[in-house]
DNA sequence: TTATAGGATGGTAGCGATACCAAGAGAATG
DNA sequence: CATTCTCTTGGTATCGCTACCATCCTATAA
């Protein structure tokens, strides 16, 4: 190839060209492809013609620049591995999909200056939108945000001072039910395992939730009942068996993260310790597996892809001209009681 | 509907602006911010001193269009939602972030047609580059490739006729080891249960592997040994109780796909059946969950992460200058021998 | 028939950056 | 001291499209 690298390849058609061919003028080209409605049957054909016979793509970024307008939407996600987040992102853009838009994507680390780069970098791209899967910012984020103006959607949380648009649930509500729950159903010596605290609102909440159910249940707040794990199967399997070492009264376990409960039941499995006879396994997050697997797991039904969709569906709204005014949708969580607990 | 959305905020600071407020022309601007070693200390020191006072973000869009470059690689994958593809698109999403570009992220649902519209639709968008997780395309997609010159990489399988570069393992040969893999354990009766193969050449390949495999081990080749199943936990199980009724002797079955073969190994704890006692299990594709289940799974480990980081490397190889010669990756693939087998 | 509205077209001027070339200022050379 | 070279800086012309306004034509009303 040749020595600076090319991108727009050979086939150079602007949209200038397709109006030579088609003996229209530029503006009736752009009006055909953008709003046909607009333009006479005759002027249409001639122009669908030109831009079949060259296989012309409009240049969006030309489009973008000229008319102040993008279709792109850009989302910052903790990480893309996580398949919670998948889920979501899949509906987001899905939603995005079906109304013309498009979605980047930028994983922050669970950092906050990642996001604050990434936000940068996604505002500099000129995105039409943002969500955001987090609800604690930097100034600096906060600052960017009001002054593009560009519509927000938190997520993952419920802030109390919202940027803008909210569609989430509650983790302080969530943990503090589940909790509850186990403790009606009997549970008096309740493990909490949570996902690091660090830079992170909803580990924090969820733990909140916890201590607030203990104390309405009228049981102790024992600090020593409560483990910090990475999310992952082996840190379940070894936080359960951690509680149950210095607390063999331990009746229950409520996994407040990520695939850490399926790793503690499967390392209960591996011991022989009866689910839910021994101990107590509650779960946070409806993943497919915890449905499957055996026993079947008790736990948060989190809409993940409602989120998802939501948000998309608000967005969307926002920028086909819905009045800008702030938003909060919480779409709540469900008990899945199942053979765990 | 308000009259006109506008999405520039009030802030809306160019380059120029900042020109003028630090003394300097606009081209000095664009170049202490892109190459600032090609500017004098002083220039550079005013120039981001104006850049901080007035939160000045370039407009990307703006310079794309007039470098007649981006920064923006598009990625297509049959589905967001499944965490073999989560890998490896937060592996590309890693390489492209450390080298300065975005990704804009798409799902075909697995239907080639949908491929071709986001193939387009992604071009429009000027991508610099683009993954395919596919490589079987409809004429139009080989076509706009040709035409455009963007670079591409495909993934997920090793294509005859690759477009232009490819990263992948070979899913015949994968199939076909942990087929011969089974033989060798002294398995003879070994199922076969695949994703659906319509449009899908990836799971067309493993079965052939399979038979292969089946010939080579002097095993009679039996079609009502091998189901087709959409991926799921239910299905798997589903699967493997239809073939153990249809084929009592059954000794040992492959699933060739997605949790397939964890919803079987559920089942089978379920039913009591003994785990490689009663029917052998193996899976594809390294889950972590295979490694934790009780008993641990078979499977064959694929490098998603790797796929995803070399496929990103390449293109930004190219994209910084790198000539444009075919290049095809066989990133391979590993039996992991557990106690399912 | 003339007036007038309204829809369809086209011309022109940007959008906000960068490429390219010209020019000025020093530094280095003979 | 003149001359050449290099290093910085700035001016100008796009990039490919869309907004906006002017124009033209046809249809309807008076």
């Amino acid at each position: 190839m040749s020595d600076k690298p090319r991108r727009d390849g050979g086939a150079d058609i602007k949209m200038s060209d397709i109006a030579r061919h088609a003996g229209v003028s530029p503006m009736t080209v752009s009006r055909a492809l953008r709003e046909p409605s607009t333009v006479s049957e005759k002027m249409r054909r001639k122009v669908d013609a030109a831009v079949r016979e060259f296989g012309y793509l409009p240049n969006r970024i030309a489009g973008s620049l000229s008319s102040k307008r993008s279709n792109v939407v850009g989302l910052i996600v903790p990480s893309i591995r996580n398949s919670l987040y998948a889920n979501m992102v899949q509906a987001i853009s899905d939603v995005l999909r079906t109304n013309g838009f498009h979605l980047m994507i930028a994983n922050s680390g669970h950092h906050l200056e990642d996001e604050e780069a990434l936000v940068s970098a996604l505002l500099a791209q000129r995105v039409c939108g943002l969500v955001l899967h987090n609800t604690t910012h930097s100034k600096q984020v906060r600052d960017l945000v009001a002054k593009t103006g560009v519509p927000v959607i938190e997520t993952g949380n419920l802030p109390a001072e919202p940027l803008d648009m909210v569609v989430s649930y509650s983790n302080f509500e969530a943990a503090r039910a589940m909790t509850a729950h186990l403790g009606r159903l009997g549970y008096r010596k309740i493990g909490f395992v949570t996902l690091p605290l660090r830079d992170n609102d909803r580990s924090e909440e969820r733990r909140h939730g916890y201590f607030a159910a203990l104390k309405e249940l009228g049981l102790p707040a024992d600090p020593s009942l409560v483990l910090e794990a990475p999310g992952g199967f082996a840190e379940g399997a070894d936080a359960l068996v951690r509680l149950i070492q210095t607390h063999p009264g331990l009746d229950a376990c409520f996994f407040a993260g990520d695939v850490l409960a399926v790793g503690a039941l499967f390392e209960c499995q591996r011991r022989g310790w009866a689910v839910p006879g021994r101990v107590a396994i509650a779960s946070f997050d409806d993943l497919d597996l915890l449905r499957h697997a055996v026993p079947t797991v008790t736990t948060l039904r989190i809409p993940r892809d409602e989120i998802g969709r939501r948000s998309a569906e608000l967005l969307v709204n926002r920028l086909l001209g819905a009045p800008s005014e702030r938003v909060r949708i919480d779409v709540g969580f469900e008990i899945v009681q199942r053979e765990s607990t």
